[in-house]
DNA sequence: CATGAATGAGGCTTCATTCAT
DNA sequence: TATGAATGAAGCCTCATTCAT
C-alpha cells in the first residue's frame, strides 16, 4: 500500500512535470524552455526535476510519449478497421483532426519537437513513430492503387503532402479560425490527388 | 575614395560572413551555430562579425534575404509571365526545383531558419516574404478557379500542400535521390489536386 | 526489548553501510562515492544511511575504524611479541602482506581514504592510528639502534619506505601479480636498509 | 608586432591562469579547487579561465606539464651524466632535494594531483612521465646490478622506497624542518638498500 | 577597419541533507 | 525504523557582446 502511494506520487510529479513543459514549451519554444522555468511552471523546486526525471532530453522524451500515447487512443483505431485505402485516408484525415481539436497544445509541441535542433530534442528522424506515420500512409496509397482505387501516386509525396493539410488545420484550429468542413476540404483534395473519384 | 574601398570592403565582408553562416547552419543547425564558429569559418577574427553586423539576428536576417534574392532570379519571372493559372503552377514548380537543384544548402538553410525556435532565428510568420509566398500561390489558385482552370479550393490548403511537395523534393535531392521525373510528377499533383484536367 | 532488537539492527545497518561504502570506493573512488550509490549499493533507501550515520563523513570515518580494527587482528599481536627489533620489522611485514591478501579491497580503500582530499574523508595527518603506524615503526628502529641491531637510521625515513614497499605489495596483490617470495624480498630490504645484517 | 603581443598576453594569462591553479591547489585541494576560486585568485573574471583554457582538466594538465618543464631543467641532467649506477641515484636523490627545496608548492601540486581521483585529475596511471620514473630508477638498479655494483634488487621496489624517500624530504622541506643532511641520510639508505657498500 | 581579450549571464547537472509520512 | 520526495547550493561550460588597442 505504502509502496503504491510512493510510485504513484512519481508518477504524478512525471506526469505533472510533462504538461509543465508542454505548456512552456508550447509558449517559448524548444530551444527557450529551460528547466527553470518548467519547474517554475509545475510549481516545484529546480531540484524536483531532476530528481524525477534523469535530464533534459528524457523529459522531452517523455513528452513525446505522452502526446503519442494520446494520441493512439483518438487516431489509431478508425484507421486500422478501414475497408478500403479511401476509407482510411479518410479516416486518418478526421481522426487527425479531431486530435488536434481536443489536444492542439499538444500536437504544436509535438511538432515542435520533432522539428528542433536543440540537442535535447527527440528528433524526427531517430524517431520510429513519425517515420511509421509516412511509411502507413504510403502503404495505404500503394494498396489503393493495386486495388485499382487510386491511380498511380508517388507514395512517399502524397504522404508529405498530407501531413502539410493536417498541419494547415491545426495551424487553424491554432488561430481559432473556424474549422467546420476542413476535414470534408483535407478529404476531397486527397481524393482527387490519390484518383479517387475517377469513376 | 577612401570612403569607396570601405564600403567595397563591408559589402564583401557581409557576404563572406552569411556564406559563412549558410555553410554552419546547414552543418549544425541554426542552435548550435554559433558566432565563434561561423567566425572561424569565415576566417577571420570573432570581433570581425559584430564590427560588421550588428548582431546574430541581423546576420540571420542577412542570410534569409540573400537567400531571397537568389531565388528571386530563378523563380520569380517565369511564374509571373505565366499565362495561365495552370502555367504559373508549373512553372512554380519546376522553378522551385531548379533552384534547389542548384542551392541545395541555402534552401534548407532558409528552411531551418523558419522552422527553428532560436531566439535569434527571423522565424516564418513574422517574414513578409515567406507570408507572400503563400498568398501568390493562394492568389495563383483564385485566379484558376475564377477562370474555370481548377475547381472550388482552399487556396492556402493547396499553397500548404504544394510547399511540402516541394520540401520532399528538396529532402530527395538532399539525400542525392534521382529526381528525374519528380517535377512532372508534382504537377500531375497539383493538377488533380486542383482539378486542371477535368475538361 | 524493543530496544534490543532495535540496537542489534541498528549495528548490523551500520556494518552493512560501511561494507557498501567500502565496495563503492573501491570501484569508483572516494570523490566520486556518492551516497545514493551506497545506499544502492547496500540495497536500503537514501534516508537509511542519513538515519543511521551521521553524514557521509562519519560514515567515511566508521570505514576506517572498521579497517584498522580487521588489522589488529591481523597484524599487532604479532609484531608486538617479537623479541627483537629485526623480528619486529619482518613480522610487521609479513603480516601486512597476510592482511593485504585477505582484505586487499580493504585495504586500498583505507589508503584512499587517506590520501583523498574529498571534504568528507578522514585524511592521513588528522588521523592518531595513522601517526602511530609511523612512530611505532620509528620506535622499533631506535630500539634495534640502541640495542646494536641496526645501524643509525633516520626512524621516520625508514618507516617512509617500508610503508611505500607494503603499498608496492598490495599494488601486486590488487594486479594479481604473483607475490610468492615477496615478502622475503621486503624483508631482505629492509634488513640492507637497517644494517640488520652487519655481523 | 602586433601579431607577437597578443600572443604575449595569451600566453601570460595561461601562465597566471596556471600558477593560480598551483596556489589554490595548494591550499585547498586538487577537489576544492574550483574554477572560481582559480579565477579569484588570479584576479580575473570567471569567463577568462575558460576562454584561455579549454576547461577544467585542461588546466590541471597544464599544471601538469608546467612542473614537469621545471623539473627537466633541475633533476634530469645530472641524472643522465652519471657514470656509475651508484652515482645516477646520488643525482637523482640530490637533484630532487634541489627542485623540491625550490618549487616546494609545485611538487606538492604534482603529487596531489597524481594522487588524486578528480574527475578531472590526470591521473597517475595514465601518464606517461611518471610511469617513466619508475622504469627509468628501476633500469638504473639493473644496470647496478649488472655492473656488479648492486645487489640484486627488485627494480620496482626500489624505485618505490625512493619515492617514498622523496617523498618524505619534501613533507620536511614543507613543514619548515630542517633538511640539513637529510639528502645524504637518504643516499645512504638507498646505497644499504642497493649493496652498494658491499665491497 | 580589425583584433581578440574579457565579461557575465544563463543553463544543466550532481549531491548531501532535511523532513513528512 | 524506514522511506523517498524535495530542496537548494555549487560547480562547469557556452556564448553573445563590449571594448581597448
Amino acid at each position: 500500500m505504502g509502496r503504491v502511494s510512493t510510485s504513484v506520487i512519481a508518477q504524478a510529479r512525471r506526469r505533472q512535470l510533462v504538461e509543465a513543459a508542454i505548456e512552456v514549451i508550447d509558449e517559448v519554444g524548444v530551444g527557450a524552455a529551460s528547466l527553470v522555468q518548467i519547474s517554475r511552471r509545475a510549481g516545484v523546486s529546480r531540484g524536483v526535476i531532476n530528481y524525477h526525471v534523469a535530464g533534459r532530453a528524457p523529459l522531452f522524451e517523455a513528452v513525446v510519449e505522452h502526446v503519442y500515447a494520446l494520441g493512439r487512443e483518438v487516431v489509431a483505431p478508425d484507421t486500422e478497421s478501414a475497408a478500403t485505402a479511401t476509407a482510411a485516408i479518410a479516416a486518418m484525415i478526421h481522426g487527425s483532426i479531431a486530435f488536434y481539436t481536443r489536444y492542439p497544445r499538444e500536437m504544436r509541441v509535438l511538432s515542435a519537437l520533432f522539428v528542433s535542433d536543440d540537442p535535447d530534442s527527440p528528433n524526427r528522424s531517430g524517431h520510429r513513430e513519425h517515420a511509421d506515420e509516412i511509411e502507413r500512409v504510403a502503404a495505404i496509397v500503394e494498396r489503393g492503387h493495386a486495388g485499382g482505387e487510386f491511380r498511380a501516386v508517388d507514395g512517399r509525396l502524397a504522404a508529405a503532402m498530407l501531413r502539410a493539410a493536417l498541419d494547415e488545420a491545426l495551424a487553424r484550429i491554432t488561430a481559432d479560425v473556424d474549422t467546420t468542413g476542413l476535414g470534408a476540404e483535407i478529404e476531397a483534395a486527397m481524393r482527387a490527388l490519390l484518383g479517387a473519384d475517377h469513376l
